[in-house]
DNA sequence: GACCGAAATTTGCACTTGCAAATAATAAAG
DNA sequence: CTTTATTATTTGCAAGTGCAAATTTCGGTC
């Protein structure tokens, strides 16, 4: 085995430098990056209530609980008893959560067009593809059919 | 923007997968996370000192050395002060070190095997290319050089 | 050969994290 | 309608984390 053909290796860090790179914008937003990663779900998919909130940004259960009560705080997002299931809270963007994320939008956009500058349209798609099909074929347990809609 | 498209979402998210699918494995040999990466940058590259192995492994520079102190108990890793510059040290594998690695590296293989099962040579090869060429895409001001040695 | 800025690493501190247990609400069965 | 099993979410706790400051050492300069 050679590290720089070991994928989780080549994965983990690409992941963390766009982590590193994003975070200095983040700051001066006053968001960490948990946050960021809620914000970014939340206004692509609509209202969600937490586990499915957690799946989608792989966040653990009860830290992703935790996250939501700092960005309740910030007045970033709001909870509100889903009407059917009182168990159940559905998660949405405040006005300010979405204006926040509005304002950092530009600089991820940036960040993800410098990063793949190099790169070819079709290398691109190809990219995208494959670390889908990556996914997919990771921990096949979980409930494939919601993973496969995300992964589109 | 669509979340599916966006690359620090789709990397990070095969990331995650990949962690949480080493986990158990990881648990049952009494190894964390940040430790296997230690472990097998130690096991690939030989002793390194704190500085470049935070390099190697994307782990912060002061978490990075308390993960050491963790390792060290655990007698995964030894500090040896470097003979040249009495402020490094060189972090190597202890014998112990060597061989949990090497017995958690069969599990290692087989979580990259069972991902990539549908992938062709081709495309693995493509996935691997174009990670590495993202990654030197990404944050253009570290050092090049060392960066572009280790995604060879 | 003492002084000063830079480099390698560690530590203080306040905050974040994940596991497992707790809470709260629903659904199904008796 | 009480009991019981199940699901959604939160919390207690013991670690783990990153930033910024401290520590130790180096290399050159006066």
């Amino acid at each position: 085995m050679e590290l720089g053909a070991y994928l989780p290796y080549l994965v983990n860090r690409v992941g963390q430098r766009f982590i590193g790179d994003m975070t200095p914008v983040l700051n001066e937003a006053g968001v960490d990056i948990q946050s960021w990663r809620v914000l970014i779900a939340l206004y692509q998919r609509g209202g969600q209530p937490v586990g499915a909130l957690s799946d989608l940004t792989s966040i653990n259960f009860s830290t992703l609980s935790r996250v939501l009560d700092r960005m309740e705080k910030r007045d970033l997002v709001r909870r509100r008893r889903d009407a059917e299931d009182a168990r159940s809270f559905t998660i949405e963007l405040t006005g300010n959560g979405r204006s926040v994320t509005e304002k950092i939008l530009p600089y991820a956009a940036e960040l993800e067009a410098q990063a793949t500058g190099d790169f070819s349209e079709a290398e691109l798609a190809t990219l995208r593809q494959l670390l889908g099909k990556l996914y997919a074929g990771l921990d096949g347990d979980r409930e494939q059919p919601t993973d496969d809609r995300l992964a589109g």
